[in-house]
DNA sequence: AAAAGTAGAATGAGCGTTCACTCTTTTTGA
DNA sequence: TCAAAAAGAGTGAACGCTCATTCTACTTTT
């Protein structure tokens, strides 16, 4: 899982989870640098020596936050077999995220996407970090694409899927920043508005 | 131009400009939070004091810097009449950032943007004059494409007006997050992906 | 009793901001 | 015309505070 500490204690992992998760609230909420250990030790009810028990510094927990999604988002893309289903799974994720009474555990966070993008820029850990997973995505999406032009017995070669790959990847990290941009936003505009491109995807 | 300030002297308009022009860069570079006053100071080749002449305090510079991109967003959007158009006049900012030597000034910043939309949702004010700015950009959009529908003959109501305007808003920023994301890019793949989208815009 | 887990005080650096002060420019009034 | 006065521009040290991180001492588990 993370190749710095290929094998923790039962107790170790727990106790990284619960920071993580802590991190990942405040994170989201004032960004990786607003964010103070102090108030995530606060968030997960330790003090804040304990945290460089289980992580050698702030940036570490911020590699394991970027780290730790990949598994997530990959499971989520998979079994998907047509642009339009992504796109209804990715607008369920907002829906819910908008509705979040709590900063919730271990979901897909909007903010937190933009902020990880941000501070790859900065800190080439989390860019090579980063790159992996989108390399994963890239293909679970070429691999919808696939699977779609398959189902409705279309030819499509290497060149096509990798153009239409992109433009499906730019259009969901656009919806989502859209979403985050403006809270007005109505779901079914949204829905409507992408669904009609995906429908021109496989053309 | 600023409702906080009325009318300043040539001398603070210039100054003024000259911190904004050094925020700029550090944010760029630092993130908000991360880039400190005194960096700016020294990036504008002044002291740190001076700085509070011209600015109450470094959030008053942060807006001061989303109000002032708003202006230029916007002209350059006008005049675009087609959709592909807007997607090349894009790409060539994002090209023109990528091969800067030095941080550029008054030019369009992905990670600005990025770190703009993650700070207005945690500062009201930044919020609300994002919102502002995206309203005009809107407006543009939707006349860009009520141009092209109407120099191609083609009928469009309103519904359908806002749908692909939101479409094409969410490709634009997701090519920006891609760009910024991935710097091995390829421009020209980008600008194919996009264009075959586009051309299903209006049908 | 050894080891692991934990809390919280301590540390030193750096933060945003203020302030007392100097230097320069403009205005004033005889 | 030109010193005197006022205003404007600028500095950089200092303030109170918070930061990330480390250290010491206490408690729990093995």
């Amino acid at each position: 899982m993370n190749s710095a500490a290929i094998k923790l204690t039962a107790r170790a992992e727990q106790q990284r989870a619960r920071i993580i998760e802590a991190a990942r609230g405040c994170f989201a909420e004032h960004g990786f640098q607003g964010a103070s250990i102090s108030a995530i030790a606060k968030s997960a009810a330790m003090s804040q020596g304990l945290i460089y028990r289980y992580f050698t510094n702030k940036a570490a927990i911020v590699r394991a936050i970027v780290d730790e999604q990949r598994e997530g988002r990959s499971k989520a893309l998979s079994g998907l077999h047509a642009a339009q289903q992504l796109v209804d799974a990715v607008m369920a994720r907002l829906e819910a995220w908008r509705q979040r009474p709590e900063p919730v555990k271990q979901e897909f966070d909007p903010i937190l996407f933009l902020e990880i993008t941000a501070e790859a820029s900065r800190d080439a850990d989390v860019a090579a970090v980063l790159a992996l997973q989108e390399g994963t995505i890239w293909r679970e999406l070429a691999d919808i694409l696939r699977r779609e032009a398959s189902a409705t017995g279309r030819s499509i070669n290497d060149a096509q899927i990798q153009e239409r790959t992109l433009a499906l990847r730019c259009l969901i990290d656009g919806m989502i920043i859209n979403w985050v941009r403006d809270p007005s936003m109505d779901a079914a505009l949204l829905r409507r508005s992408l669904t009609a491109l995906c429908g021109t995807l496989l053309d």
